[in-house]
DNA sequence: GCTTGTGAAACGTTTCACAGCA
DNA sequence: TGCTGTGAAACGTTTCACAAGC
């Protein structure tokens, strides 16, 4: 998608720690098989075997058990996983069996709607605080109860001491995101998470996860229009 | 990508027309190439060369002209790639040379943002009409003038008919998503943007783009926690 | 000089197939 | 029987290297 790419801006890596590295593809499933677990979790499902979690993701079951292998044997033959057991394990190595200190810049439509995004509570991560460059913004109260009030840029180092924030969302125009970026690292924010339409250039060991919104439109146009015609319009390769 | 994925949900093939088989990767780096050269247009650049194009996006030269190539002959030998030129024949092959009418299920804060977006409307997509199945949400009208009623989920297949809808938005709580999408299936939908935090189940045929943005943080997590850790916590593998 | 387009090699990922275990 | 974990084979993608053209 990467991006993904997913559209994902920086060519990661997985983490090699004493042992092999892992595929990227295989970490980015990590989280699709942590969502698939929680729900099944929620229904009361004590085990699941590869083949059940990958026909939930559309993965054959050699897939699931090969990804899950690259980080321990998490197993039961004859029995499968058990549920409760592989989501605390999944959860470990993402790093999301801890709360995770966030901060926000941009509070527009966009920064509005990701402050009160649920999800990202439910996963541990937690927006601690909003910045805004537009002086008009700033002093503004956002979101439900507590509320935050918005932080001009310049209050950015100290917040960012003050409460221990790590990660950082950029919901700006494209135009100022890479200063943002810029701002983000040089106080020492441990990664991004960019949502303007722009890619980002930041120092190697600041990882940088990319969402432009109209390029999974994009990609989804290009897959029907290629459904509809049976010959694509750009197959006609003209001489110049 | 992406993941995909990005977290991109379904195995995703490119479009063999008539020719060979475009790898997914090439395809939603073609998005990517897009966006770059709209920015290098708007600087008033004229011609590009591969191994611009990939430094600004951190790729390889060669992974430039490759990608391009499974598309046709584009470039100059000496000069480089025409930019206007270029952003023309990538806005044909995504299929985004014309308008695309889109719907949105989910008047909630991100419904609302969607709406909002700018980003949508310079590619060519067009929200014209917004769904929302809690009847206190019908009726109201939202975004910037001209401005939407949102309706009733019943006048879904009269609207998609009357509109020429082929796009829909899922940005309704994950517990109804999967019943959103066999509504918008079922009027007849060809392609399905989904925001909400689980897996879809769509007839072949119907192609999805996910975005779990949830999962974006969540991937961003294991790599800031891979960079502070020496030994990542999950290589004990303890034995059951 | 510069650049593209492309076959071939290198590399990475997925699938297969089966040993081993409950 | 059913299931996992894993080496090996199959497949796909990226990089290399260079012929051809401006």
């Amino acid at each position: 998608m990467a991006d993904d790419l997913t559209p994902q801006n920086q060519p990661d890596r997985g983490a090699p720690g004493r042992g092999e590295a892992v595929p990227a593809p295989a970490v980015r499933r990590l989280s699709l098989y942590l969502r698939e677990l929680e729900s099944f979790l929620r229904r009361d499902r004590h085990t699941i075997s590869s083949k059940q979690l990958g026909d939930a993701l559309n993965l054959t079951d050699a897939q699931v058990r090969k990804d899950l292998a690259y980080f321990g044997q998490f197993g039961h033959p004859g029995i499968g996983y058990r549920v409760d057991e592989l989501v605390t394990r999944i959860r470990c190595i993402l790093g999301t069996d801890r709360i995770w200190n966030v901060l926000l810049v941009g509070a527009g439509n966009l920064g509005h709607a990701l402050l009160s995004y649920r999800g990202f509570g439910k996963k541990g991560f937690q927006i601690v605080a909003v910045f805004d460059s537009d002086p008009r913004k700033v002093g503004d109260r956002l979101g439900a109860p507590p509320q935050l009030v918005v932080q001009g840029m310049e209050q950015l180092a100290q917040t960012v001491a003050d409460q221990n924030i790590q990660l950082g969302i950029i919901a700006v125009p494209a135009d100022v995101a890479q200063d943002v970026a810029d701002a983000l690292v040089k106080v020492g924010i441990k990664g991004i998470l960019n949502f303007a339409p722009t890619s980002l250039n930041v120092p190697e060991g600041v990882p940088v996860a990319s969402v432009d919104l109209a390029v999974h439109l994009e990609q989804l146009a290009f897959r029907v229009s290629a459904n509809q015609l049976a010959t694509p319009r750009w197959s006609t390769n003209a001489a110049p």
